[in-house]
DNA sequence: CATGCCACCTCAAGTAACTTGAGGTTCAAG
DNA sequence: CTTGAACCTCAAGTTACTTGAGGTGGCATG
């Protein structure tokens, strides 16, 4: 097995990160990810450390950092330009961004719940349904922006 | 007190739901929002009924619906151009795509918290911080995305 | 009555983060 | 040795906004 993940191609990486081709070349040229080796001087090559890196800028994406922000966090865990607590304020900022996400998503699920019963209530009695899922979302939706 | 929220401008609406004024003209210009009632033929004037359904347009955007699939959801609710099946069928797969959300959300939830948790141990200690984001997310990341 | 000033208007261009496409190499397999 | 998948670069397109230029209408104050 020679397949030990530390040399393969960015195929490769983006089946085990996720993240499409194109998408991790855009990451290189932004400057969130290192300039990636090249084999034979033209084929990226990436290794463990790589995926990892990658893992790192997906998930940080997929919290809604912006990719400015991945590139200051990113130069955060250089241990020579950092303060700890921009970096601790930046995650617990982001954190209870996350927490909010979580509550307005739990309480649309519900009414989307309620939602789904009703209209197959109403389905199965062969009427015009009142899916008024507008609505019913409308209440939470409100709330949430307080 | 003529202001009973039966009839302000694009300023207040805006106001009132945290949406920027150049973004409700945009969704209007999309058609997720009706074209709006212009007062003295020129300025754009407001309503209860407005208001929520920008509430309702904001919420899923920020859950990360695309627009296109906003303009699906809104024309469901017009009861002349759905099957109740159609609607059920939408609704019940952007309640499974919800509850996704929900799982990502909470497991990214607690590596963050984790991760704060760690950070400020290592702050307090005054130390330069081993505030490996990068690490710690990784772990959660690449099982996110299985 | 003129003169700000403010909130509104439209239309055009800019931005972020990708995605898609054209056109061209490389490499492993048959 | 050729064929096809996977790679390359560079340019243009897309989505969802944001920002900016240039202009109008209303009312408040000097």
């Amino acid at each position: 097995m020679e397949n030990d993940m530390n040399d393969f191609a960015i195929g490769e990486l983006s089946r085990l990160s996720g993240v499409k081709v194109p998408n991790i070349r855009y990451y290189e040229e932004v400057g969130i990810l290192p300039p990636a080796f090249r084999r034979n001087g033209r084929h990226r090559s990436y290794n463990k450390e790589d995926l990892q890196r990658l893992a790192f800028v997906k998930n940080s994406r997929e919290l809604g950092f912006p990719i400015k922000q991945i590139r200051k966090l990113i130069h955060l865990t250089d241990p020579d330009n950092l303060t700890c607590d921009e970096a601790l304020e930046l995650s617990s900022n982001q954190l209870s961004l996350v927490k909010e996400k979580i509550k307005t998503l739990q309480s649309i699920e519900k009414t989307l719940e309620d939602h789904v019963d009703q209209c197959r209530n109403n389905c199965s009695e062969g009427r015009a349904p009142q899916c008024k899922i507008l609505v019913s979302q409308n209440g939470s939706s409100l709330r949430a922006g307080d």
